[in-house]
DNA sequence: TATGAATGAGCATTCATTCAT
DNA sequence: AATGAATGAATGCTCATTCAT
């Protein structure tokens, strides 16, 4: 009988691992050999649970896009106050968002000459799309995220100027503007 | 100063022929080799006239802000349609926009464990900022620029819905809220 | 002894899919791995039942030269008849005479660094060579042999030219020059 | 102006290497590393100098067989000597003979999957053929061919047996049936 | 100034092998 | 007996960089 191991809580290691060197140092940190030295193993074990390094990529993509998905809040609370933290996930508001964000950052960069991962990438957002259109019409909703995603892209780039209770203000006042009319 | 303007157009076309690549396939499309040979040179001469590649991408980097900035009109019309245009060479209205937003994204990911980038990359946006702070004070530039910023990074991962056209509409939209309370 | 049968099987199993392997791909495609995996094993069996891969190859190779030797007719036919059919299992009439000489000729360049191999390829010839003795002096017998391995070579390389017809057609003349003086 | 090489001097300094290593250790012998170690260069020289691997092992083999057609004689002597001489270049009969048969067998195995090594494979026979059957009909060319090969395997099996004496006094046997009736 | 030969570290990947289960 | 997880050395190859010409 073999030695039983979760594959699954394996390749989670390993993403998880890639996921943490992306976020340290971009794309080109995300060597196999690193890989399997920040989770914790050798090369060898990288290449039994995943076909390739573009199975180990897409997979760290997922893996990032799933995290920040189970980040959203339970059904609680007013459907203002769940619209709001829906929108304050895709903020850079501490380490977790921040790395979020580095990783689809650095992804992005490579959507252009593979078009698996522009895939993933491009559902994503249009599941996040969906999901706020749940509380306000499309055209809303687009407005929204692109608020918010300039704001993260400014937070970015800039965090200095942007601790997350400026961008929870901006987020605020967004949500102000919508509630107005139908107040 | 003869010879310094023979320096810089071969640095230009050195840079200009990187862009291209990082437009075409990320980052890691641009090799030493591959820069050389798209510039219509031998990988000695890159090396010539830039000290190593990392300098050669800061100078990519920052021509290709240049070039942005660049794009800016004259002073003409009215305020209002300078600021209009100001913020529109930001969206990735034509190729020229969407290779630029494509080189920017490239180096976002590197930026992280590459302070030399992050500094240029900051100052550029600060730059932008206060170009737009010249017509609206300094929150509203930020807002302004943050949904500019949302929409292009929108557009960029989902060209198809995003044509120009829709894209200056959202930017009308904002300078009509703008300038609604102003009349 | 109910045991050690079901290892010679075993063993048998292992080396026939190693003979298929390097049959169909030459010496690189016999992989631990896919020798398993072509037998329908895992890799840790093959490992159990040969010390290492330079045991099954040279168990391959045996058991290669065993099933061409287990060819050989029965004691029939005048001895001309059994003479004629031994030369014929050296020539690659058929898929399974191919495949012998596929094998032969991968092992072939590796008994060069492999003195083990050198010598069961060597003995093989010898033992070959004195079967044949039997029926003609060991002169004779050179020489048939010589001219049977060389058309087989030749009806490796060039499969087209060389049919089994007219293979066989070659070894009747020259079993014909044999027997015209002895007639 | 670049340092001047030759590079078809250098390609044959690496097919050189490539050949002597195979010629020792059969075809897993030749890595890159080592034939680039063996000729006296780093990797990435060989690199330089040849696409791939695919393309020195080629290389190796078409040069290995021109270094034996060089070996012919000019048209000196009476036709059968000339006959004599360009049967006796297919023997192992020196250690320049016995290499190239080493090389030969260690791509017999390859051409099985690499249609393009079968086909050099395969021409070169032919020209061979060709070659002879300016002396002798097509028939006697084949016949006198298929002994040599078989002669010269024989040798390279079993070497001490086959001194090279003995090999060139069988195909001065072969030579005198071939004249008998022409006499 | 410009070339491209040469270097050698680093890459993803494959592989034989070991071994706990 | 049989599994397949794990190892780590080795492979072909790419690359930034140096440097003699």
């Amino acid at each position: 009988m073999p030695k039983s191991v979760d594959i699954d809580v394996r390749r989670r290691e390993i993403v998880d691992a890639a996921a943490r060197l992306i976020a340290r140092g971009g794309m080109e940190a995300a060597t196999m050999r690193d890989i399997a030295s920040e989770a914790g193993w050798t090369t060898g074990v990288v290449n039994h649970y995943f076909a390739d390094k573009r199975e180990v990529l897409r997979e760290t993509l997922e893996h990032s896009i799933r995290q920040r998905r189970a980040r959203r809040p339970s059904d609680e609370g007013t459907p203002l106050d769940q619209l709001r933290a829906e929108l304050a996930v895709a903020l850079p508001l501490d380490d977790e968002g921040r790395k979020h964000w580095l990783v689809t950052l650095a992804f992005c960069s490579q959507a252009a000459g593979h078009p698996e991962l522009a895939l993933v990438q491009r559902d994503a957002y249009r599941a996040f799309r969906a999901r706020i259109a749940r509380h306000v019409d499309l055209e809303q909703a687009e407005h929204l995220i692109a608020n918010v995603d300039g704001v993260a892209l400014q937070a970015m780039f800039d965090p200095e100027s942007w601790p997350a209770s400026r961008q929870l203000a901006v987020l605020d006042g967004l949500l102000a503007e919508l509630t107005v009319p139908a107040g």
